[in-house]
DNA sequence: GCAATAGTGTCTTTGAGACAATATTGC
DNA sequence: GCAATATTGTCTCAAAGACACTATTGC
């Protein structure tokens, strides 16, 4: 038994005057409801203080009580967490917040490495998720917790960037598809009028480079001519146009 | 004056079982050098552990001794220190390193977020900064501190993509500068000739678009034709061309 | 048959690439 | 003049966009 003075262990502690400091992850996950005609973005709500009882991206801290052996493992936990609870089909690293770190969290000084991700349209949701139309949490005509708002805009331009380039879109849309999917997830995501003929040129060419394939099937909507079926084959990687989409 | 138990005091401490954890920001400048007509990055000669004596990307703790209002003034914090001293005319964030987390510094757990900045031919380095061919670093033929190869790799693709579909080459020449500079730059990034045409073209896109004028000016290299002298008006923002260059 | 909607075919437009023709300097 | 190098002008090519035309279904 040691006795030691309480003044001298404070100061002890406080010497090398590191602060709190949070640092985290959070992931909006993107789904395209062919329904709607509408991208949106899960949310869940949040068990636990700061901001308890509001909607907010999944998210973990990575500092905190669980040590990962990297970030990108840390990224597996959430996604294996209750929060989120199924697997996305395609993953990527968006950014870390770079302002008002001093007070985006209300607990410390934080910073959040967020990501983005394409889920199935199939998925099932728990109680406490839910699917927003991805405009009206990054428009901030919603709010939710911490900086999230502005988070999910940076998720949502980066969507809008990617899918002026890359097949991007595809990845939103079911394995099999058609050409008017292709059409009206372009348009969702664009929030335009997309080109007929520029996007079955696109298609066209996903199929000459083998990222899509054509099958011997046809669907039938409710009016218009049988729509050919396509199967996408690649998933894990995009296909770079070396042209841009019009995005007026 | 209050005795307590010093293994009360450790578990205590331990309560919360939070790991040691360290969040750096570090800077990968790039500038062009025109008489060797190659993109160099600038490295700084480590003054402490770890790598002491060693080169590095210029970086700070951000979750250290000094607590700033934001990581966009962590960056400023880093510019302004002895490790940088000068300021880069473009800056944009290009990742956070997610893999080997815990192994990366052998200090403790750690996660870096990276940026990549442009600055002038005309910056003069100090005794312990050095410019270095980018492909040197980014190919790991010379290696460096931490793992920081890797994020000098990510940051050149991070270049060599966006210099694809946007006039950011250009911010890597002087504000007045040729269309043959033009053509030489970007040959340099893409690592491949580049059309004269074509770029010839850019440029007068950039015109139009207000991002570049013309001067009365003429230039005389050694050889060849008078050339044309152009003038880099807007430095803060990127125009993004509707096809890309070819690559090859 | 007619409206609504979808696929197909043809023409135009835009911007990049190839290449020949022209301009300038050093020797 | 000639080689080396730079600009200018013309033609081609690839992919996106516009739009007319054809195909299919529900009423």
């Amino acid at each position: 038994m040691y006795y030691i003075d309480i003044d001298l262990v404070e100061i002890n502690l406080m010497s090398d005057n590191k602060f709190d400091y949070l640092h985290s992850i959070d992931i909006g996950l993107l789904r395209y409801n062919s329904a709607k005609k509408q991208v949106e973005i899960m949310l869940v709500l949040r068990q636990n203080d700061p901001f308890i009882g509001q909607w907010a991206l999944p998210g973990i801290v990575i500092n905190g009580d669980t040590e990962d052996e990297s970030i990108h493992d840390a990224l597996q936990r959430l996604i294996s967490s209750t929060k989120v609870g199924f697997k996305a089909k395609y993953y990527e690293q968006v950014g870390t917040t770079e302002e008002n770190n001093k007070h985006r969290d209300p607990r410390c000084w934080s910073s959040s490495t967020f990501y983005m991700g394409i889920i199935d349209e199939s998925v099932v949701l728990k109680k406490n998720q839910r699917f927003v139309k991805l405009e009206t949490i990054s428009s901030g005509q919603e709010y939710i917790a911490f900086d999230h708002n502005l988070i999910t805009k940076q998720i949502h331009d980066r969507l809008i960037s990617k899918s002026t380039y890359s097949s991007l879109p595809i990845l939103l849309l079911n394995e099999h598809f058609t050409v008017l999917d292709a059409i009206n997830v372009c348009g969702s995501i664009m929030n335009a009028e997309i080109s007929k003929t520029g996007q079955r040129k696109r298609c066209e060419k996903l199929i000459e480079q083998g990222f899509v394939e054509t099958t011997n099937q046809k669907t039938q909507a409710s009016r218009g001519a049988p729509q050919g079926l396509l199967r996408t084959v690649i998933t894990n990687k995009l296909y770079f146009f070396d042209r841009a989409i019009s995005a007026q």
